[in-house]
RNA sequence: GCGCCCUUCGUCUAUCGGUUAGGACGACAGCCUUUCACGUUGUAAAGACGGGUUCGAUUCCCGUAGGGCGCGCCA
């Protein structure tokens, strides 16, 4: 996935004359950073969704770098998941992918320089020792922080045969402050802020050096992450000014819990959008409701792709965690299904049959012949249809062969009266002069009115012989659609019995 | 333990000192109706608590409580 090609840093935008007044200091660049241990989570999908809004209403571009310095928890499945699910989203990212482990060299240049100025040093501790440390803090009930050990101590003392660190040498007095677009003004005391290790023993660097080294090449101004990431703000931004680089503007997005409030976990949200995807929720109706998740535009609940980036700012984004609520999400599926064109809507049935259970085989079955009975179906079916799990649920009936099996509530409806019902219905269905659905409503209800019979009386067990359940679209509509043969045929069997 | 952040109906949120505190989902009730849905009408439902500041606080400040995040040779 992340091929030789696909690591170079892309070109930053040259500011193009008809897009970019001149007025406007410089485009704007995001990026989302997500690292390849798992699939691309909900709470990841929602960042990359502001970043990439973000972008779009800027006319900027947003890019992706597939943080992937630890190479022990890194794997291409995830890579290849976390592209996949954006791309799923319609989240396109511009230029290739980075990946951030192509870039350890410049990375380790920069601990060198940082090195050069003073501005980070050597450490021998090892990591037995700092665990001591740390566990003498925790008893001791002090904050938990590397003590400064080796901040001045002069090298020659070194112990042999110890690969050292190198840590960045933080400012011990004062404090950061970070501007944050939705967090506000917030402001970290330096003595709580300690000097953490930039290069590793082995030689390669850490998070912290490599996401400011790379945001600054890769001409990053605008970083839009999850809250969890608010303190590395600050000792990035440390690292940035001992570089003499600018910081970029900086916004934090609260987070999102499970529906109990608590951490998402794997119950609840923590899943891939994948597993969205095979619950049959539709991308657009999930930027919908993800964009709802800390974000607001006055009242508006429902709105387009288009709406969202041409509202989109950061002030809009909220400060309070928010819980995902599944209710909301299939109320909004159920929209979005709902006023999806049926060609559109089939196209994206057909997508989703890979991905869910029982999927395949209906795929397979669907003959152009099904096809064409499915999309004229799809007004009555996508009415009731809150997911496409549903949506296949429901059309099952066009795909079932004869004779039909019933379900309890189908069965109950088939009584002796039912039967009676169905009987007089064959009768006037078989000879319909048209078969169309208006044609046979109107036979049908003829029908019924002449035996004094409640229209119900008689949909019901035809609904219960046509499709083998007790709801379905509207029963003239399926007759129409099964077609004479079928239909009759299909009552017929029911009658036998 | 230390630091930072958060707190409006059950849930997502609006409000940027003055509102009968609005909308949406969900819930409940009615209507529509060949089922189920859709649609539609209506009802219940909120400023965590305590102090200030102010003519006036949901809104600003402080404290308390509850919750979240961070404190790795993970990202």
């Amino acid at each position: 996935m992340l091929s030789a090609s696909d690591t170079a840093i892309p070109a930053l935008p040259q500011p193009n004359a008809t897009r970019t007044p001149a007025f406007m200091s410089s485009p704007v660049v995001t990026r989302f950073a997500p690292s390849p241990t798992g699939f691309l989570h909900i709470g990841g999908a929602r960042t990359a969704l502001f970043n990439w809004a973000f972008a779009k209403n800027q006319d900027g571009k947003m890019l992706l770098r597939i943080e992937d310095t630890d190479r022990e928890r890194s794997t291409e499945e995830a890579v290849a998941a976390i592209l996949e699910g954006l791309k799923w989203l319609g989240l396109e990212w511009d230029g290739a992918a980075v990946s951030q482990y192509s870039r350890v060299t410049r990375h380790r240049e920069m601990a060198e320089e940082l090195l050069k100025r003073g501005k980070a040093y050597y450490c021998y501790c090892t990591p037995a020792e700092l665990d001591a440390m740390r566990a003498k803090a925790e008893a001791e009930r002090r904050p938990i922080r590397y003590d400064g050990t080796w901040r001045d101590r002069d090298p020659s003392t070194a112990p042999a045969g110890i690969k050292p660190v190198v840590r960045f040498r933080a400012p011990q007095d004062g404090e950061t402050v970070i501007q944050d677009h939705a967090q506000g003004r917030v402001v970290i005391p330096n003595k709580d802020l300690d000097d953490l290790i930039i290069l590793r023993s082995d030689g390669n660097p850490t998070y912290n050096l490599s996401v400011v080294v790379d945001d600054h090449d890769m001409g990053v101004t605008h970083i839009i992450r999850g809250v969890d990431h608010l303190t590395n703000a600050a000792r990035q931004m440390q690292i940035y000014m001992a570089m003499g680089w600018d910081v970029p503007s900086m916004t934090h997005v609260p987070l999102i819990h499970g529906p109990d409030g608590a951490k998402l976990s794997k119950r609840h949200g923590a899943l891939g959008v994948e597993a969205y995807r095979a619950m049959g929720y539709l991308p657009a109706a999930l930027r919908n409701y993800l964009a709802r998740l800390g974000w607001s535009h006055g009242d508006d609940e429902i709105f387009s792709t288009e709406q969202l980036v041409e509202w989109f700012t950061l002030g809009g984004i909220g400060k309070s965690a928010a819980r995902f609520d599944f209710a909301k999400l299939e109320n909004l599926n159920g929209h979005y299904i709902r006023h999806t064109p049926d060609s559109e809507l089939l196209l994206h049935f057909k997508s989703f049959l890979p991905h869910v259970e029982g999927g395949e085989a209906l795929l397979e079955a669907l003959t152009p012949e099904l096809e064409t009975k499915l999309l004229l179906s799809l007004p009555g079916l996508k009415e009731r249809a809150k997911t496409l799990v549903e949506l296949m649920a429901s059309a099952r009936y066009l795909f079932a062969k004869r004779p039909l099996s019933l379900d309890d509530k189908a069965n109950a409806l088939l009584n002796e009266e039912g039967k009676a019902a169905l009987k007089g219905a064959h009768e006037v269905l078989a000879a319909a002069a048209e078969w169309s659905g208006p044609a046979l409503e109107a036979a049908v209800k003829a029908h019924a009115e002449a035996a004094g019979m409640k229209l119900g009386k008689i949909a019901q067990p035809l609904r219960a012989a046509l499709t083998g359940t007790s709801t379905s679209p509207g029963i003239f509509d399926v007759l129409e659609v099964l077609g004479p043969e079928e239909s009759l045929g299909r009552i017929a069997d029911q009658l036998k019995n």
